[in-house]
DNA sequence: TCCGAAAAACGACGAATGTCGTCTACTGAA
DNA sequence: TTCAGTAGACGACATTCGTCGTTTTTCGGA
């Protein structure tokens, strides 16, 4: 039922998926994401029930949009763009994650719990595989010049999506150890960790170093 | 509600939870996951609904009990025990994670829906993690020696993090991409991305090389 | 063998879910 | 300005959910 996404022309159908994510956002101030019905949300929203199922096909797709919504968000703010190659976009991609990890659970104890987190996860994983895909692809091209090997290397799909996996996996086991130091403490250990997977793409250009 | 898990004693519990997972593997080969009620889970396994919320909190966490423990199965049939520092046995596990994903997913092809894949990944995701824990925190004693340095190189569990997502974000971009090759085509390339980060832990063990 | 503890069965409950069909109101292009 | 297309509102429906209290059965140690 839920029609395309990112791409909406018509405002009606921006103005009530904005609505509906702004209404679970202020819920979940209060409540855990599970104690929220989707009543509550078309409450708040000011939105009748069944126009909700015409958006999302329940409560967790809205999560996943929302998530990612806010995540693409903070990239842009920050002016964030992978260019394929340097290590300080890769740290600002990975600040990102803990700053957006830290600010959305920072209300509610709740998470690590039911189908919440990996939603979550899942969200915020390909939203930093999609920023990668951009680098890596246009990072790539110089090499293409002519037609020498089909694919001697990984292809850049599996990297971002070994990258972003990474990453997101490591601010994760990162934020929810207890009493966890400040971001910048965990960056250079995480950009050790990631780095060799980003410049696999590199070092397969020029093998030359 | 649901009690511990892993080492039951009672072999009452133990039963139950069995017949409730192999319940949920029949329907699965015919429906898909979010087709599949509770209702539909207890019938089939001759168990009363009430206690189904004995064991779990939803079908989605017996989902994850599910697959958890397919996974841990296989790996034990296999006979893998990542010992901290070989290749091979990175190999097998990444080999363990395609043949788990091709396995399961072979009936339906209902993924990439809901909150069901989500789930899925988070399972195995920490199914690997665990293996490589164990491997990465025995092959980190030998240089514990004395007080050194307190954490002057990412810690065992930061690096298990990473390497897992790593290794399952790569297997399921492949998984998912149409007509992929076999899983022993792609070996060299995952591994390829994944053994820096694992050997992070050795590097870090014996600078001499 | 017996007995207390705990698991499972069972029935019932209010609440939430997901889906209909119909009607109203807004959008954007002719 | 008009008008066809479509999003949203609304009420209603059968299902499913999650929980409760009670009764019956099973487990494992004394």
């Amino acid at each position: 039922m839920p029609i395309s996404d990112c791409e909406v022309r018509d405002p009606r159908i921006r103005r009530t998926r904005l609505l509906l994510q702004g209404a679970l956002r202020t819920l979940m101030q209060t409540k855990s994401f599970d104690e929220i019905s989707v009543q509550d949300i078309t409450d708040a929203a000011t939105v009748n029930r069944a126009t909700f199922y015409d958006h999302y096909t329940d409560k967790y797709a809205l999560l996943e949009a929302y998530i990612a919504g806010g995540f693409h968000k903070l990239l842009n703010e920050r002016e964030i763009c992978y260019d394929g190659t340097c290590p300080s976009a890769a740290s600002a991609i990975i600040l990102a994650a803990c700053d957006y990890l830290t600010l959305t659970h920072s209300g509610t104890e709740c998470s690590r719990q039911s189908a919440f987190e990996p939603l979550v996860d899942e969200a915020i994983t390909s939203a930093i595989r999609r920023v990668l895909m951009q680098g890596l692809k246009q990072g790539l091209k110089p090499a293409t010049d002519a037609a020498s090997e089909p694919a001697a290397r990984p292809s850049p799909e599996i990297i971002a999506a070994a990258a972003s996996s990474a990453i997101y996996g490591a601010v994760k086991e990162w934020f929810y150890t207890p009493n966890h130091p400040r971001a910048e403490a965990i960056l250079p250990d995480i950009l050790q960790l990631v780095l060799p997977i980003l410049q696999t793409n590199a070092r397969a250009l020029s093998p030359v170093l």
